[in-house]
DNA sequence: ACCTGAACACCGTTCAAGT
DNA sequence: ACCTGAACACCGTTCAAGT
């Protein structure tokens, strides 16, 4: 047993992480701003100084996983192939792998439920994930990979089809074991879809 | 003012109603039990007989949804040309108006929290939206405008960007204003995948 | 600055009882 | 069968007060 201090540290960060566990394990409408507190060890109105709003922990939460996705799509570009077909296919796969590896997490980066007010930031940071597929084009592009045009033009479709097989994925709407090889088609059609011509 | 009944008539009907209508208004985490059966004059335990949850509720409103999603996807087909191209366009600007015309209905529908009881139901409602897909590229391909193969192989990575593209839209990830130019290209990218070699 | 305790106005869900 | 009323165990949010 540790001593409590009254000051409990960083309350701000723990109550993020434990957040998100209890995400992943029970879902978003299980998650209690009083629970979180209760887990913690401190008073239920404690969080308030930390988030003004239930919303605002959701926000933190989103915010945390659009830089982590970020991270782990950087990450699936080290150690793969130089050519445009490598390097999508192991976009596609780290990108897929982290929304079933974090559904209920995915479901509120992508929520509509962020109100216009502090959304800015978090558009900015969804934004960022969309410029790796514009930087994958553009290089691809260099390579004569990919067809001539404005490269957001062909990377805005390309993630789209990206983050619609996750989403649809995660929902559980795509007929369940066709994750794996479905994801492959996908692969194959954005690659059509890419091709010059 | 109508003498009110002790039996509401068609309880079930008014608080899907109801529901979607506060849904569309406030959102999802807006949407209570209790203010519906307050809205509707009947006791709060009202509901109950039937919908035995809240997500019951919600999962009958995204049954409702699936169904109407449909119709709407049917209804774009009657009066549009018969060429792959115009008819694909067709459906894809049916899907982005639903999606866009009712952002929190379209959350609901693709939620995740659908748990693993009542979802069968919907996820057959789901699976019979991407069919319309199926039926567009089987058609496709006999009119020669498709490339062979498994239909479902095409149609299912056609789905997905379809719905990407809308889930994006949604959840104000889109650079603004780019979601009706941005959607042409996705429909040529689109194109462009399932075309002939 | 950071946290507590009490208070307020809500929730969802259940269950006996009424019609 | 369908609904009511009361009860239970929760919520989020606010705000004076404590350290």
């Amino acid at each position: 047993m540790q001593t409590r201090r009254y000051h409990h540290g960083d309350l701000r960060a723990a109550l993020l992480v434990r957040a998100e566990q209890t995400l992943r394990e029970k879902g978003v409408a299980a998650l209690s701003l009083r629970e979180l507190a209760r887990d913690l060890g401190v008073s239920h109105a404690a969080p308030s100084r930390h988030f003004k709003d239930k919303q605002a922990l959701l926000d933190a939460l989103a915010l945390d996983g659009f830089a982590r996705l970020r991270e782990t799509l950087v990450a699936s570009q080290v150690s793969v192939g130089e050519s445009f077909a490598e390097r999508l296919g192991a976009l596609a796969h780290a990108y897929v792998d982290f929304a079933t590896g974090g559904a209920e997490l995915l479901d509120v980066m992508y929520s509509v439920k962020h109100g216009p007010a502090a959304s800015e930031e978090l558009i900015a940071a969804g934004r960022q994930v969309g410029e790796l597929a514009l930087e994958l084009i553009a290089e691809g592009q260099r390579r004569g990979e990919v067809r001539d045009g404005p490269a957001e033009r062909i990377s805005q479709p390309l993630f789209t089809t990206l983050h619609g097989f996750a989403d649809l994925a995660v929902s559980s709407m795509l007929p369940l074991g066709v994750v794996e090889e479905g994801l492959d088609d996908v692969i194959a059609y954005m690659l059509r879809g890419c091709a010059p011509d």
